[in-house]
DNA sequence: GAGTGGTCTAGACCACGCG
DNA sequence: GCGTGGTCTAGACCACTCA
């Protein structure tokens, strides 16, 4: 390795290489080169990577190079820099914001004051992927999912109610029991036991009704409108790894955006 | 004007100043200065502004100090930087993004493909700020504001149901006529004719079940669940300039949003 | 005081757009 | 061919953290 040509070089994989010039400044190839390690567990959330001096040297660019790398990495929230401690590998455990892809806010009072919610596992199966679930999670159908279906409740009050789907081969052994004890977010635990880091989301919002049973596990009743949901989460490689319905009651609750 | 000290200076305005050392790095006071020229309408959206070069010999200080400072402004999409052109006033008109506030898509097809939607202006008058209305654009009761109310239709079919409020002070003069007659983003119109440009908006979001006036202006029963988005608009001092409350159909169209 | 990220500079060269 | 933004370097110094 460390022999990074200063020209541009774009033979990543096996060549579908167009007629593409496709010029890759350095510091791309440089944060492509961290993004492997990242990938590969080289460095695990929570610890720190080598400082920039570091890997300035093993990289034989300059420190402005190296600069610009971790800052655009930065910018996507894959790595957290601190001064004067280092930069270190962003994770949903121990993170200042909790529930990080949870936009639901109580319509009053100080945002997160409410304390974190209360978990109730309602299912939590190995099972096999539905056309809908596998073409999500870029599966093919009758492949092995885990499914679970979860309440979260806020001050007593059921408020969510989801429904998560993951490809069982990346989430072996997977219990009811892993969902419900840890403390903190679901992403947290994932990341801690089975080394899968969600790194992006995507999510499609609609207003629905639900049926009997939806009504009955939010105690509502089923002229409620209700906020579905859907979210598709990524890991490093915009690689989908988890498919997830949720139900919003949206009377105490609102869901937040900003847009700029 | 450039005599921009080197050290850290933090007077900007009347001094609050408490017993913060408040240090604030070069870059950004040269960030503050060009944030100033864009409120103060020095360079307007659309236009370009001073080459890098020239802004540095301006403020005396480097060119990669500049640069920093543009960086900034660019990621929060103030302005937009064209490599061999120069660095642009961003707008919501010509901007190969239409509707850049709007995350409501079509369930299929290529996004934008179905072409801009129809408008019908059903409402535009001048009236006084409710209190809440007050509150959310920062006026007091009973201060001057425009309102109007419009569908928004694709291909056909009556898709949202928006409620705008804006300050009358402002925007003096706003017509139906206006809102009805330009083609492209309202947001775009009211750069043009009232110079004010909108940065930056918060979204409230919930299910709701329309009344019988806005089921019927939508053609939808009263029990069918519609999205209720409740957004506030902001220029460039974090001012609120806009309200706008919109009941979105989601039986063809969902809300997207991209998590990271 | 040593080590980390953060700022600032000055200069060289490259890619792009346009006349 | 010129002017623009974009990349890369090397070095100095500053702010923060921790032992």
């Amino acid at each position: 390795m460390s022999s990074l040509p200063h020209s541009a070089d774009t033979s990543a994989t096996a060549a579908t290489a167009a007629a593409t010039p496709a010029f890759s400044p350095l510091y791309q190839q440089i944060k492509g080169l961290i993004l492997q390690g990242l990938q590969q567990g080289e460095w695990k959330p929570g610890e720190a990577i080598p400082s920039e001096v570091e890997l300035a040297a093993r990289f034989r660019v300059s420190q402005g190079t190296v600069r610009k790398a971790i800052d655009e990495l930065a910018a996507e929230n894959l790595l957290v820099r601190r001064q004067g401690k280092g930069t270190f590998v962003a994770t949903h455990a121990e993170q200042q914001v909790q529930y990080r892809f949870l936009k639901l806010r109580p319509d009053m009072g100080d945002a997160r004051t409410e304390g974190p919610a209360q978990r109730t596992i309602l299912d939590c199966r190995r099972t096999r992927a539905s056309a809908e679930v596998a073409r999500a999670l870029a599966l093919r159908s009758g492949d092995a999912v885990v499914q679970a279906r979860r309440i979260l409740s806020f001050a007593g009050t059921p408020t969510i109610l989801e429904d998560i789907w993951l490809p069982g081969q990346a989430f072996k052994g997977l219990t009811a029991e892993q969902l419900a004890s840890y403390q903190g977010p679901t992403y947290a635990m994932l990341e801690l036991e089975f080394g899968v880091r969600m790194v992006r989301a995507e999510e499609k919002i609609r207003a629905v009704l639900p049926d009997a049973e939806q009504a009955e596990l939010l105690q509502v009743s089923t002229g409620t409108p209700l906020l579905s949901v859907e979210r598709i989460s990524y890991t490093y490689n915009d690689l989908p790894m988890e498919l997830r319905r949720g139900l919003y009651r949206t009377d105490t609750h609102h869901y937040h955006n900003t847009l700029s």
